[in-house]
DNA sequence: TCTGGGGTCCTAGGACCC
DNA sequence: TCTGGGGTCCTAGGACCC
């Protein structure tokens, strides 16, 4: 048995614990650059906004309709969600982290889980101040399931019966009303199925999850793909997805961001991508690994008008490393290599690739003198410092100077104070 | 004017080998 | 005129997730 427990709306329900006068009005948290919408609130879902709506073609409803849009602020979301998952653990003996928002808690053992969720539930609600839906079933398909049936029920009354609002226990029901539920329910709603594959299946009449449940695996697997496969199997109460609660070291890390405005020239590029590989480095040896290639792309904007450009190359580094120099100079080569005149670019980033735990070694014969002990050292107190007085506190000299920085920064006009996590902006109570 | 960022897994097809 | 069969490894691209 799994549970599945996510907060709603999440980015939303965090802003709203610290500015309560937003509860009740259309909210939405806009991506970086202020782009599209990333998350919104009942209200602006009611208002038909879609998940990724650009804020151009939406910010009219600031004057229409009373929308609220904020931009991303994702140091006081990550703080919020440790603080959610830390409460979300009591309910069972183990969990997986799976996003910011949504935790699988094995159930195994734990006995009276619907009773248990609702206190949970009411925990996470008080202390943490975020609303969730907590979802129960055989398998992590269906508890995703059930997680959306407890939120849809809570959202939109009459859609399901009401009693699994806010927590749907699928495993409790008996087989008459699963299957009505079941048959009400949309076949691209099953995690797993996209778009793609949604329309694909209603093509071939299967249009609700009940529809899918009633496949053979082995039908599924020859016209579709082991992966809907697993999918039906899960569905079926067929256990084929495992609890993972200690996840494996990524095997790619990425850093990669639109700019403010378009960018034409090669100077700010090796700034940006000097910024995105340390970062990237910075995520690297929180995880203890070091990367073996250092891939570098940039593009235009597919939405615009105008010359189109998009390449990208992996440079291999002479050995494994997780210094950031190492890492910004192969960067800079990649940059400089592809990079063309005469384009209006718009996004550029930085992938490490291939990589390695960093106790792996491999000898080679030492002809330039080794400094790699003084160069961990140096890392090191790169992170402390820039975990300490925050980020970029440390950066090497080619990321640029900050007044150079608004050639291609970020655009976050719109962005809420770091409540929880800077002094400086921890909010006042008064009496 | 204006459209995010960071991942994973699977498959098909090409390169290469004997 | 006419050119095999079987295998591995790698990469690019598609699909999905939040």
């Amino acid at each position: 048995m799994f549970a599945l427990v996510d907060g709603n709306n999440f980015y939303v329900s965090c802003e709203r614990v610290f500015r309560p006068s937003l509860n009740g009005r259309p909210v939405v948290v806009l991506s970086n650059n202020d782009g599209c919408a990333i998350a919104r609130s009942n209200e602006a879902k009611a208002l038909d906004i879609k998940m990724g709506a650009p804020w151009f073609q939406i910010r009219h409803l600031e004057e229409s309709a009373g929308l609220v849009g904020l931009s991303a602020n994702f140091t006081l979301y990550g703080d919020m969600s440790d603080r959610m998952m830390s409460l979300a653990a009591g309910l069972g003996p183990t969990q997986e982290i799976y996003s910011i928002d949504e935790s699988f808690i094995g159930l195994v053992g734990v006995r009276d889980v619907t009773r248990r969720a609702r206190a949970i539930r009411a925990r996470i609600n008080g202390w943490v101040g975020i609303p969730c839906g907590i979802g129960i079933a055989q398998t992590k398909t269906l508890a995703k399931l059930a997680n959306y049936i407890a939120k849809t029920a809570e959202r939109k009354p009459g859609s399901y019966p009401e009693d699994l609002a806010q927590v749907c226990n699928l495993a409790a029901l008996p087989a008459s009303d699963l299957e009505a539920i079941l048959m009400t329910t949309a076949v691209g709603e099953v995690w797993g199925v996209g778009r793609r594959i949604g329309l694909q299946l209603q093509e071939a009449g299967v249009n609700t999850v009940l529809d899918l449940i009633r496949l053979s695996p082995s039908t599924v697997r020859a016209r579709w793909s082991v992966v809907l496969e697993k999918t039906v199997r899960e569905l079926q109460g067929q256990s084929c997805i495992e609890m993972d609660d200690a996840p494996a070291p990524k095997k790619e890390i990425a850093c990669t961001r639109s700019f403010g405005r378009p960018v034409r020239d090669l100077g700010p590029l090796i700034e940006a991508v000097s910024e995105f590989a340390g970062r990237a480095g910075e995520k690297l040896r929180m995880q203890h690994s070091v990367a073996s290639e250092v891939q570098v792309f940039a593009h235009t904007s597919p939405f615009r008008e105008g010359p189109k450009f998009s390449k990208s190359i992996v440079v291999p580094l002479r050995r494994p490393t997780a210094d950031t120099s190492a890492l910004v100079s192969a960067a800079v080569v990649g940059m400089r290599a592809i990079y063309q005149p005469g384009f209006d670019l718009i996004k550029a980033g930085v992938m490490l690739l291939d990589l390695v735990p960093d106790n792996i070694h491999q000898c080679e014969l030492d002809l330039e003198g080794d400094d790699t002990k003084d160069r961990t050292r140096l890392m090191s107190a790169m992170d402390c410092l820039n975990g300490r007085f925050g980020k970029g506190t440390v950066h090497v000299a080619s990321t640029g100077l900050d007044d150079h920085r608004r050639e291609w920064g970020m655009k976050q006009e719109r962005r809420t104070p770091q409540y929880t996590t800077k002094w400086a902006e921890v909010p006042i109570a008064r009496a």
